[in-house]
DNA sequence: TTTTACTTCGTTTTT
DNA sequence: CGAAGTAAAA
């Protein structure tokens, strides 16, 4: 039993309380994933339970895999079959398998944000409405917060009958599911939500849940919502072997439908439940810690806790204050420099957050201009890129022509001749036949008024016909290779992007190389499951912490991990907290501000750094903004403002500032008076070195970020990201100098070795076995392999 | 039908 | 400032 000695009093105890509901309130770095897993362990071991009956619920697949990992860590055998997955994940393996029973066939898609817009954007015309005055994400985001409360169109409808605004809600919400229904696709809360219906709607689907999970665990349970409440509740009914780990500071995606009084009102739910406390902490050093719990302590209505620890005080919480953002990252990259070089940290020990995505430039600008390896984690996702969207949409149209959304996104790319008008007249037809758009293409050749297109309609039609065909043989990484070939997607991106052509390019080869391992990983997995896989993976899964490189991300990404070092940047009034949130008259989005930022702080394990600038860029226009109310609630002690500038200047400044009301000067009139172009180099210029650009060079495109695997390696990297290779041949080589079998090198991947060659129309596709990164498919032309 | 030139508008945060 | 969407021209 010594694996369980290492355990605190209250860790143990939450370990050996199995049965019935248990509650367990876990502050952040409380070790909770230890004592899951060893609960886990200790269900299997001691009291003999099958792994088969263990159920393992968290937010997102990296903490699933962390799971995974561990569990197989400690446990030795039969770790694989217990069912450790995200609620979303959780839910498509179940619909997949019964959701017939709904009247969608299992082929469904899902639909991410993009797709969603498109159909709503679609429905409002039909309907006429205007979507200037209400935007589509008004009425998603209406839909959606039904959706998390379980609320159906025909309760909304009953619910709004009264609001003429609302009504119109409902309708669009209404019209919005029949579309989906009709292109037998599901949005991310669907998928929640139509698992709810299926156990609602079939007992004994449900009751062959029940059975098999007779212990369940669910992961940040603060960050729960209606739904996935209600979800586990039904799971659970039966054995009531449920526990919940939360923790209410920590609950930052109220916007996204979480409702925390899932945790708050557990007790009253679960009359029976246990509830354990996790207070040490084992993760930050005292300073921080308290530094944290100040903050924290501002909000009210939140379960009284506070962190402790027994490690020592530490040093202090630091902060400095800038003239502009750009001396700002400056600073953070300099520091970071200084602390390597001088041997006490390496890169990978480094993290820096902040609040919004488009923070990441200035910093990512800096760090390649010293040169220092980095990941952005965030920002634009890797499937939701153009390149990669147009790809899938293929897929998902060869996988389910009742997508329309796909069909239409890829009906005319490449060019096709194709147009709005030709794709409304095939609306109308459908519509009036009552058959889905690909079917309306099929059927093109009965569509009187048609005229011309008719013949691109039917070639378009062949076309996907033949790689059906084809997806029945080939993997699924030949067949996006063959997609790519036979409708030239090469010189399609070089017509529309020719900047960053190159990068989009590899993008793609990028998801060649996905399917490849996931093929690999499932042994031959089926089109629909790569599809869903694709779907439901998030930024953060990407992450993979090998690398020792300085990370960059949201705060909201940056929750569950941990960092020696820590930096805040951005720490301003309209920032963080957020205008929005600053000024709200519900005051308890502030509070989710300051859980945030309570998040943020709790990420550190010894070096905490926060930063805020007077200035800033925003939209084109210089924000002056104060010290951000968050630092202020800091006690002074714990703080340790450097030499410049001591707290006492600024919080005289930070007091001026409120001039400004509240720090934000929106008016026009600022870029005015600056001049048009003034106001864009007036930080630059003014602090020395700052203005690199020209930013075709440093920042080709956003495609360049999220490219995750990015190794900025002094100039090498630079001329890359210059498009340095603007004045290489466009046209694929006749010829490469290496052979099958040789050793080449690469940019990114480093080393590795040639498998296999193919001549292809304009190109030759290498396949690379790379020391490091695995087995790899790219285009010899991209590629730039360099023989060794 | 496609390309271009111009206008408008926005930033929280994401499974 | 830039992306994205709209109106007009080719």
């Amino acid at each position: 039993m010594s694996v369980y000695d290492t355990l605190n009093k209250e860790q143990k105890k939450a370990v050996l309380t199995t049965e019935g509901p248990l509650l367990l309130l876990a502050g952040a770095g409380s070790g909770k994933t230890r004592v899951l897993t060893h609960r886990i362990a200790y269900l299997i071991e001691e009291l003999g339970v099958s792994p088969w009956n263990i159920l393992a619920i968290t937010f997102t697949n990296k903490a699933a895999e962390e799971m995974r990992e561990r569990l197989n860590r400690i446990i030795g055998f039969g770790a694989e079959q217990i069912w450790a997955a995200t609620f979303h994940s959780t839910c498509v393996r179940i619909l997949r398998r019964h959701i017939d029973r709904l009247g969608f066939d299992n082929h469904f898609t899902i639909y991410d944000a993009d797709d969603q817009k498109s159909v709503v954007k679609d429905i409002c015309k039909r309907f006429g409405i205007d979507t200037k005055q209400t935007r589509e994400k008004e009425f998603l985001n209406v839909i959606s917060s039904a959706k998390d409360k379980l609320i159906s169109p025909l309760e909304y409808r009953s619910q709004t009958r009264g609001d003429f605004t609302k009504r119109r809600y409902g309708e669009v919400y209404e019209e919005y599911q029949e579309v989906l229904r009709r292109n037998n696709a599901l949005d991310f809360d669907d998928l929640i939500v139509k698992t709810v219906e299926l156990f609602k709607t079939c007992p004994e689907v449900l009751e062959n849940y029940q059975n098999r999970f007779c212990y369940i665990s669910v992961d940040e349970y603060q960050d729960t919502n209606r739904a996935q409440f209600e979800l586990i509740r039904l799971l659970a009914e039966k054995s009531r072997n449920l526990c919940v780990v939360g923790d209410d500071d920590q609950s930052i995606y109220k916007f996204r439908g979480a409702d925390i009084r899932n945790i708050l009102n557990f007790e009253q739910v679960y009359p029976e439940a246990k509830v354990i406390k996790l207070e040490q902490n084992y993760r930050s050093t005292g300073n921080i810690l308290n530094a944290a719990n100040a903050v924290i302590r501002h909000n009210k209505g939140r379960k009284d806790k506070a962190l402790w620890t027994d490690r020592g005080e530490g040093s202090n919480v630091h902060f400095r204050q800038f003239d502009t953002a750009y001396e700002e990252a400056d600073y953070i990259v300099g520091d970071i420099v200084s602390k390597v070089s001088g041997g006490t940290r390496k890169f990978g020990d480094f993290a820096v957050l902040y609040r919004t995505n488009a923070q990441s430039r200035l910093l990512e600008e800096r760090l390649i201009t010293e040169g220092i390896p980095y990941d952005v984690v965030g920002g634009v996702n890797f499937y939701s890129r153009r390149e990669i969207k147009d790809v899938l949409a293929y897929l998902k149209t060869i996988d389910n022509g009742l997508d329309e959304v796909a069909v239409k996104r890829i009906i005319n790319i490449p060019k096709r001749g194709i147009g709005p008008s030709t794709i409304a007249r095939l609306d109308d037809y459908a519509q009036m036949r009552d058959i889905s758009f690909y079917e309306a293409l099929e059927d093109a050749d009965n569509i009187m008024d048609l005229g011309r297109p008719i013949a691109k309609i039917n070639a378009f039609v062949t076309l996907i016909r033949t790689f059906r065909t084809k997806a029945e043989f080939m993997s699924i990484s030949d067949l996006i290779l063959d997609i790519l070939e036979k409708i030239d997607y090469k010189s399609y991106v070089d017509s529309f992007a020719e900047e960053d052509a190159e990068d989009r390019i590899h993008n793609v080869e990028e998801l060649v190389n996905k399917a490849v391992s996931f093929q690999e990983a499932r042994d031959q997995g089926s089109l629909s499951e790569f599809l869903e896989e694709v779907a439901l993976v998030a930024d953060i899964d990407n992450m993979n912490d090998d690398g020792n490189r300085v990370l960059l991300m949201t705060l909201h990404s940056a929750k569950g991990l941990e960092f020696p070092a820590v930096y805040m940047a951005g720490m301003e009034d309209g920032l963080f907290p957020s205008y929005q949130a600053a000024n709200a008259e519900d005051p308890s989005e502030l509070e989710e501000e300051r859980r945030l930022a309570y998040v943020g702080i709790t990420r550190t394990k010894e070096d905490l750094t926060l930063t805020s600038a007077r200035t800033r860029m925003l939209r084109g226009e210089t924000q002056y903004n104060t010290v951000s109310r968050f630092v202020k609630e800091i006690p002074e002690e714990l703080l340790d403002g450097g030499t410049v500038w001591g707290r006492k200047q600024w919080q005289r400044m930070g007091e001026g500032g409120d001039d400004f009301g509240n720090g934000t000067a929106w008016g026009r009139s600022a870029r005015k008076g600056a001049g048009s172009f003034a106001a864009a180099e007036n930080g630059s210029s003014r602090s020395e070195a700052r203005d690199f650009r020209p930013k075709a060079v440093l920042r080709p495109k956003t495609t360049a970020k999220a490219d995750k695997p990015f190794i900025a390696k002094g100039m090498d990297s630079l001329n890359r990201l210059a498009g340095v290779s603007k004045g290489m041949p466009k046209q694929a080589p006749a010829a490469v100098d290496y052979a099958e079998g040789d050793r080449v090198s690469h940019v990114k991947y480093g080393l590795g070795t040639v498998l296999h060659l193919e001549k292809d129309v304009r190109d030759i596709k290498v396949t690379v076995d790379f020391d490091r990164a695995g087995q790899k498919i790219m285009y010899a032309s991209f590629a730039k392999l360099k023989k060794v």
